[in-house]
DNA sequence: CAGTGAGCGAGCTTCCGCTTGACTT
């Protein structure tokens, strides 16, 4: 052993850049994050004797921690190097108790830029561990667990068993359950809003046209015709120009939080991949730390980009900036994100780290500019006989700044509408309307959350930490509170009322799509059920403000102001006595909730909407108990439908299906509406309907033409057979392919799937075979083995040789 | 996968934050 040294960080890629900048007398490694955790089955605390925490090491770090223990105890001094922030505190704390280091004496140095300056000044003043630091973080950890592992269970005996709550996890869901409550009371007034073409002869002879907006809205389509009418007659003429200078300035380099809004705003990118690409480069040393709360950028980086920006741009273009952090609660124990090398404009890799990495780089590049200079100007336009002003408005850009480079995209909810420079004009100067609209509009709803958004909001309620944004969004949708879903839009009819160039006034009727949603995120019956039981029972814990009481009181614990024990006995005992009284309540929350939505016309039996064993449903008829009185009648509610919202008529419709829709060959045609959507039974085979059949008044004809289709693909699915070889040649969603062994090859481009001998089809499974691991057959090919044999062992070594076969395949669609 | 909704009881589920693999498509 020749290194006397052993520094032990969080991150494996963070112990490789360290090593280089200290040499060889230092060993470099990493703990991958925390090493012990409470257990996972069991609470792990000691409530009556002072919430004593139990730590076990987990058997996925066993090995790890062995040998660090090893390398520890052949090292002259251990440097313990985890993040300069709660956590990582903690990590040093539990590395001490794990490696059998002494608290009192131990080194601890911290860095927050990963600079051979930072690491050696690091060096050169250690410390030891804060335990104030590591109490306030065992106070998070204790409260988190005796939260969600309390309540959970609560949830489990009162609405459905494998649900979960927790500090950040049910606030999640109660925003996006407020937020469609919100939708849900929304009545959008209408209005009339009036748009002008004018024009006007300019000072060459050549004719000029401006457009403007009326400054006021009409609340009906008789206000709006009066004003149109009053128009037909008017002179127009311009009553002021204002010009008024404006400034924009960039925003700031990139936190985890503002990477996922923008990568989710201008890439398209769901939280999770955003942060699957950036591990990716910052493996590959391309950028600064992904999970980070700091806007901070490092001095030499500061330095680096100047450079940059003074070379590409010239020195006008740069503007030196210190960002500083809003959001609550934030521990900058690392770096904003940026690139690891400003010099490196461009990367090698997937289209999508090209991508993310251009991102980076232009926001931290941008960062570092000058403001852009605007001149916006207004001209009011005076409607004679009116007391209303039409204006224009225009907005030219005198210096770009930044904007040359990089533009922060608008938030989902407002789109600025793009308006340019005005013609040149003199006040007074008479204009001709060429046209003027009066279009009936609709004042908009709130806005769903994407993801993205939901993070932002939580961000700022302080929330939840970068490292588990991603993961929380998985957890409310894997527990079935949340959807992530595209809707369709339905279609609105609006007036629009023209008066043309000859004075008439012309009503059109048009329609528009309104309310479709992309990739949005949608609460589901249960998430409301659950969040309606949280708010009646916890509201301490479902209160936005919570997170930020306790992070207030885990500060006085890390300054040495308060006891954990005290803070947790003082939350814990009122906490827990709610607990005791939920669990006390009778009956099940689930069937109290039940939603009356009228009396079936049928029957005069009450119709209600309620979560039932199977999730949401439609019940006729009462409850019975002890087998007295007629069954009720049930349906499910079909996707997209809540309790919360669904009418009685669409409620009454889910009963007529499944229904008969006539025979065909003898056999009986039913039409229903299973998981995968609408289909048409016949014979027992199952054909979906199309997306413009209504499964309501399909007729007989068509249903039997659907199945006639579905039977014609089948019969043409099959090109060839050779049965010997068991080589099939068969045509599937993506064209033909060649399906032997239980694994499926594709056919080279050009190829005439039809003209394909048994020859051709074995040297196209071989050529694929050959290729490598990384043809898309092989999964299936392991599915097989996985399935024919239940030898842990053959799965596990088919899994060893994907890894290495995962490895190339990333190179290679990396290179495309 | 194409539907279900009795009641009982055994055995299970669950938190948040810090890290990567080892998986999947």
């Amino acid at each position: 052993m020749s290194s006397e040294n052993l520094v032990i960080v969080e991150s494996p890629a963070k112990a490789k850049t360290i090593e280089k900048f200290l040499g060889k007398d230092y060993l470099v490694k990493s703990s991958f994050g925390h090493i012990r955790d409470l257990p996972k089955k069991d609470i792990g605390v000691d409530i009556e004797h002072g919430f004593a925490p139990t730590y076990e090491v987990s058997e996925d770090k066993k090995k790890i921690v062995a040998e660090l223990k090893s390398l520890a105890s052949k090292v002259k001094r251990v440097w313990l190097a985890s993040d300069e922030d709660r956590e990582g505190e903690a990590i040093a704390w539990h590395l001490t108790q794990v490696l059998g280091l002494d608290v009192a004496t131990t080194r601890r140095i911290v860095f927050h830029e990963i600079t051979k300056n930072a690491i050696l000044n690091a060096i050169q003043a250690p410390r030891t561990v804060n335990l104030n630091l590591v109490n306030a973080q065992q106070a998070r950890r204790i409260l988190d667990r005796l939260v969600g592992f309390e309540l959970s269970p609560v949830l489990w005996k009162k609405v459905k068993p494998s649900l979960s709550a927790g500090r950040v996890q049910s606030v999640a869901v109660r925003l996006i359950v407020e937020r469609e409550k919100e939708i849900i009371r929304f009545k959008g007034a209408r209005f009339y809003k009036v748009a002008a073409l004018f024009s006007f002869i300019g000072s060459k002879g050549e004719i000029c046209k401006l457009k403007a907006d009326l400054n006021h809205k009409f609340g009906t389509e008789e206000e709006a015709r009066a004003f149109l009418e009053l128009c037909a007659k008017a002179r127009f003429s311009v009553e002021s120009i204002e010009k008024k200078p404006g400034r924009r300035s960039p925003a700031a380099p990139f936190t985890t939080s503002t990477l996922q809004q923008e990568a989710s705003r201008k890439l398209g990118f769901s939280v999770s991949r955003t942060m699957m690409v950036a591990q990716r480069l910052y493996e590959a040393g391309l950028i600064t730390y992904m999970r980070t709360d700091s806007v901070n950028l490092s001095q030499d980086a500061v330095a680096a980009i100047s450079g940059v920006i003074k070379q590409e741009f010239g020195n006008e273009y740069l503007h030196n900036r210190q960002y500083k952090v809003k959001s609550k609660g934030a521990q900058e124990a690392h770096e904003a994100i940026r690139p690891s090398y400003i010099d490196r404009m461009s990367i090698d890799g997937s289209p999508q780290e090209k991508r993310l990495y251009d991102l980076i780089w232009k926001r931290a590049v941008a960062s570092q500019m000058s403001d852009a200079v605007l001149e916006k100007t207004n001209i009011d336009i005076r409607v004679e006989g009116s007391d209303k002003l039409f204006t224009a408005k225009g907005e030219v850009v005198k210096f770009d700044g930044f904007l040359k480079l990089y533009s922060e995209s608008g938030s989902d909810e407002e789109k600025q509408a793009d308006s340019g420079l005005l013609p040149p004009i003199e006040k007074g100067q008479e204009l001709k309307a060429e046209s003027i609209d009066a279009t009936e509009r609709f004042e908009q709803r709130p806005p769903r959350y994407s993801e993205a958004s939901l993070v932002k909001h939580l961000e700022d309620l302080g929330i939840g930490r970068p490292s588990t944004y991603a993961p929380t969004i998985s957890t409310i949708i894997n527990r079935g509170y949340v959807l992530k879903e595209d809707r369709e839009g339905t279609p609105r009819g609006y007036v629009q009322l023209s008066l043309t160039k000859s004075g008439e006034i012309i009503r059109k009727m048009s329609e528009e799509i309104t309310g479709a949603e992309k990739a949005k995120l949608f609460p589901t019956d249960i998430g409301m059920l659950v969040n309606e039981y949280l708010e009646k029972h916890f509201p301490a814990i479902l209160d936005y403000n919570f997170t930020a009481k306790v992070e207030k009181e885990f500060d006085d614990i890390a300054e040495g102001k308060l006891s954990w024990e005290k803070m947790i006995r003082h939350f814990y005992e009122p906490f827990h006595d709610t607990v005791e009284e939920a669990t006390e309540e009778k009956g099940s929350f689930a069937n109290s909730q039940q939603r009356l939505l009228g009396t079936d016309p049928e029957s005069g039996k009450n119709v209600y909407a309620r979560v039932g064993r199977f999730g949401a449903m439609i019940q006729i008829g009462e409850s019975q108990k002890d087998g007295e009185g007629e069954k009720p009648q049930y349906a499910s509610l079909q996707s997209g439908q809540l309790i919360a919202t669904i009418t009685l008529e669409e409620a009454l419709q889910l009963f007529r299906l499944p229904r008969n829709a006539g025979e065909y060959e003898g056999k009986e045609i039913t039409i229903g509406v299973g998981r995968f959507g609408p289909y048409v039974r016949h014979d027992g085979k199952f054909v979906s309907l199309a997306k413009t059949d209504n499964p309501y008044t399909i007729t007989q004809e068509r249903a039997i033409e659907l199945i006639e289709e579905k039977r014609k693909k089948e019969r043409e699915k099959v090109i060839h057979v050779y049965e010997t070889e068991g080589i099939q040649v068969l045509n599937g969603r993506w064209g033909p392919y060649i399906a032997f062994n239980g694994a499926n090859y594709k056919i080279p481009k050009g190829t005439d799937a039809a003209s394909l001998s048994v020859e051709d089809c074995k040297r196209i499974i071989e050529a694929q075979e050959a290729e490598g691991e990384n043809a898309p057959s092989k999964k299936a090919a392991r599915k097989a083995a996985v399935k024919s044999t239940k030898s842990v062992k053959t799965v596990k070594s088919t899994a060893a040789k994907k890894t290495a076969a995962r490895k190339s395949s990333v190179k290679k669609t990396t290179k495309k």
